[in-house]
DNA sequence: CAGTCGATCTGCT
DNA sequence: GCAGATCGACTGA
């Protein structure tokens, strides 16, 4: 018997999983305050066939939460100060997963103000995979959470948003095959304020190494 | 507003 | 060694 049906609806590939995790809430409560966003952004990850995933190239210990049940969490650390978290999704040994890539804080306003550097707009808070991991207080110590018991919780909609109302397209800031249009495995709700700008995957600018 | 660049962890070559 | 699922500060119009 299943209690939990928000954790068997993760249990299949995250491109299956993303429409109806949008609108869904997802809290993060340190135990001194809870914060939460409503998830307006996500962008799909699969494993074997993926080139732009972190799993496409195995397990490490960085990624292996990927690789473990579904409604857990995996936080991974980037470009040496950013983190980044997804939702894990698939059955067990499935490195599939949902990059949470922006959201609307409802609730914690001053939590996550005051996480954020300088955020001029509350707009801004949770808009971008870092930021929102930031306002939310997520880091490694969370990597592998479970999502339904403890710190966090993940709420999804009871019935999935209207296929009208979200949009998909290429991902963000994947470079090469991976974010091209075939893998358009980025899905917003339209015309969301909070949505991030959409940024073309750009090779970094060869740096002069001696002047 | 668009372009550039630093921060400095992680995994693969 | 190097590039990366990024952000924010800074530059020059």
């Amino acid at each position: 018997m299943e209690t939990n049906t928000d954790r068997s609806r993760l249990a299949r590939p995250a491109t299956a999983v993303a429409p109806t995790l949008l609108g869904g809430l997802f809290s993060h409560d340190d135990g001194v305050s809870r914060v939460t966003v409503r998830i307006t952004e996500v962008e799909a990850y699969l494993g074997a066939d993926d080139p732009g995933s972190h799993a496409f190239r195995g397990q490490t210990p960085r990624n292996s939460s990927m690789f473990g049940a579904p409604g857990h969490l995996y936080v991974y650390f980037t470009y040496g100060m950013h983190y980044c978290a997804n939702v894990v999704c698939g059955e067990p040994g499935q490195p599939t997963g949902l990059l949470l890539r922006a959201g609307e804080i409802v609730e914690g306003h001053e939590t996550a103000r005051a996480r954020r550097k300088s955020p001029r707009l509350d707009l801004d808070l949770a808009r971008g995979p870092a930021r929102l991991a930031q306002a939310l207080g997520l880091d490694r110590t969370l990597d592998g959470a479970d999502l339904f018991a403890g710190p966090l919780s993940l709420t999804l909609p009871g019935t999935p948003v209207d296929q009208a109302a979200f949009s998909s397209g290429p991902r963000v800031g994947v470079a090469g095959a991976g974010g091209s249009t075939a893998y358009p495995w980025r899905y917003w709700l339209t015309d969301d304020p909070t949505v991030s700008r959409y940024r073309a995957a750009k090779p970094r600018a060869a740096r002069t190494v001696n002047g």
